[in-house]
DNA sequence: TTCTAATATCGAAGCGTTTCGAGGTCATAC
DNA sequence: GTATGACCTCGAAACGCTTCGATATTAGAA
């Protein structure tokens, strides 16, 4: 409970003044090795540390990044991003920044909803991942902060940003079906607004065109609301009513994959053997359905670690050069899909 | 990217000094409802927010929590003590907190080993979730900085501390496998040198002995050096090369039962059929075991929560006073127990 | 030798708050 | 009529750093 050194006692232990001490600690300017020494001897001694909060103001810097999510995207039944949220911690300790959490809604007025920290002026850096509302991007850029989106991306407008690959996720999906024998390839996605989604669709398109495999589009659904789970259901419903029997299907996340496998089981169509099924994202109870699904990875924790790295360049560059880094993905084999020699009609029933 | 205007620029927009200003901000001395409202005013007119630097130094508050976990313990296999990181910033930011999260080593030597955030007094209290070494316990209290300890325990020492209810737990687990009417009821631990395992275990030799059933110590294996599913193969192994054939098991924890159901597997004795397993902490992958594991839930947020929740109290009232809390536990009964009845051997032989 | 530039150290002016004590007004109690 | 205390406002002194400009010294270039 005593009272801690300041710098001012380090000065005065070393024999010297406070400003060259500072200089030692922050390793800039002139000082002589023998100066540098006695500061160092001094800090040793008296076991000082400095303080965040007065170089803070001194130097106007926090030694914080912060970290915006999107307030439907931080629960607990949504893994995706808190692992992305998880990644950063991670990384954002191995360059000594700490990360402050917040959480928006859909809804950006002003000041009400602007993240605590940047009113505070406690951020060096804003990490925002997923959608959220323009007028909040715009505000953090206006406020001269580097900026790192994850997962998202606004139109006409070039921030850095960190990406999933999804195009080649959705090649990786398609070529993997292609080797299996399928040809009558479907599509369920959802929410074409969404720049994955949308990038998914648009390399499942290009991918088939590269194979020269025409494009049916009665086996394509994408105009659902969303991307969760009964927007599958319902994709997959609209598919079937419509007389479509796709062999092979490419939902654009897992949600919407299980949603289909949901209503494929209601509607008697067995997987894989009547349909193989993808899905994207790899996220966790993905590995443990029945059958376990095959999926493309996404390497959540990378996505955050790779937006720190980012920032942290930004920060120290103070240039506002952007960039945009692209995550791997990688394709997962599951049970959900098969060889399509297998998936004539009856190929089960004369084994079982 | 124009400067923000400070407490000065409002003081001479209100017309007033600026320590009335602040007085306004902090809502404490005496202030006319008339220089409140000036003062209200201006500040809504110039945007004015205060800079959390400038109040942290002049404060000595930093409006962050520390929070640290132990290194092995913040690992992406282990969602355990991650989920309880994340109801901290839940609940942080409910009372306008932000978490700092580090991790630890076992070791620990000053000033190496000492968290960087309490080196730069940048924290208004301290979480520590699960054990760490006694010293950076004791350092922390020397500092005089509130703390809570989350499911850790420092022997002959009264912290504030949010515990599990592992005697309750233990007991759910116990009642239920004698409502199946089991008797011969054994013990799966490791490691008793950690409190809340310890404590599972004596809770559940005084709930057999309430029920009246004696203990049988051929039935107990409690001294793997761990609590990590390894051990629980272990102690499986020691159990029954021991021969000892109870009907059902306790374990001490979700990765021991796991342990104990790879082993059982291995020697033939089938789950639940030879033997009923109850673990203990639901994590995630207990639902989608083969069989889905019965076990106690433990509400792992809900611990990160409270200890926000005694922290923050601490902090406010800035009494040293200490208090324990226990979170509560439920049983979740899944596929690894069954009546005693079915557990007869060559049950499933007659039937299959 | 003289000039210049690199090196080294220092004092002082901030950075934007909180907090303390001084000083003033006014109503109430004695 | 004066003392007392509550109420209100203010200026100034911290809080513990960074950074700028001044000054001094030294080495190398001209």
């Amino acid at each position: 409970m005593k009272k801690r050194p300041t710098i001012k006692d380090v000065a005065r232990k070393a024999g010297l003044a406070l400003s060259t001490v500072s200089l030692v600690i922050n390793n800039s300017g002139y000082v002589s090795a023998e100066a540098r020494k006695k500061v160092l001897q001094a800090i040793e001694e008296l076991g000082y540390h400095p303080s965040r909060a007065a170089r803070g103001l001194a130097s106007r810097t926090s030694g914080n990044i912060g970290f915006i999510l999107s307030e439907d995207h931080f629960s607990l039944a949504e893994p995706f991003y808190t692992k992305i949220f998880l990644g950063t911690e991670f990384e954002a300790r191995k360059h000594n920044y700490y990360i402050l959490m917040t959480t928006v809604g859909t809804r950006f007025r002003e000041p009400t909803d602007v993240p605590r920290f940047l009113l505070e002026h406690n951020v060096d850096g804003v990490i925002i991942a997923g959608r959220v509302n323009e007028k909040l991007v715009a505000y953090v850029d206006r406020l001269g902060l580097p900026l790192a989106l994850v997962d998202f991306a606004v139109p006409k407008k070039h921030y850095s940003s960190v990406q999933i690959d999804n195009r080649k996720g959705a090649c990786l999906a398609v070529e993997h079906l292609l080797s299996l024998g399928h040809r009558a390839i479907g599509f369920v996605g959802g929410d074409i607004s969404h720049p994955s989604i949308a990038e998914r669709f648009d390399a499942f398109k290009d991918c088939l065109v590269d194979h020269a495999i025409p494009l049916k589009p009665d086996l394509i659904v994408a105009d659902m609301p969303g991307t969760a789970v009964q927007d599958g259901a319902e994709g997959m419903k609209v598919l079937l009513d419509r007389g479509s029997r796709p062999t092979a299907l490419f939902a654009a996340n897992d949600a919407i994959a299980i949603g289909c496998m949901q209503l494929a089981r209601q509607r008697g169509v067995r997987i894989p053997e009547d349909l193989s099924l993808v899905g994207f994202d790899d996220i966790e109870t993905s590995a443990h359905l029945e059958p376990p699904l095959t999926t493309i990875r996404v390497l959540k924790e990378e996505l955050g670690a790779a937006a720190v790295r980012t920032l942290v360049e930004a920060v120290k560059a103070k240039s506002a050069t952007t960039m945009t880094v692209h995550v791997p993905v990688e394709l997962v084999v599951r049970g959900s899909t098969c060889q399509l020699a297998a998936a004539s009609p009856g190929a089960r029933a004369s084994t079982g």
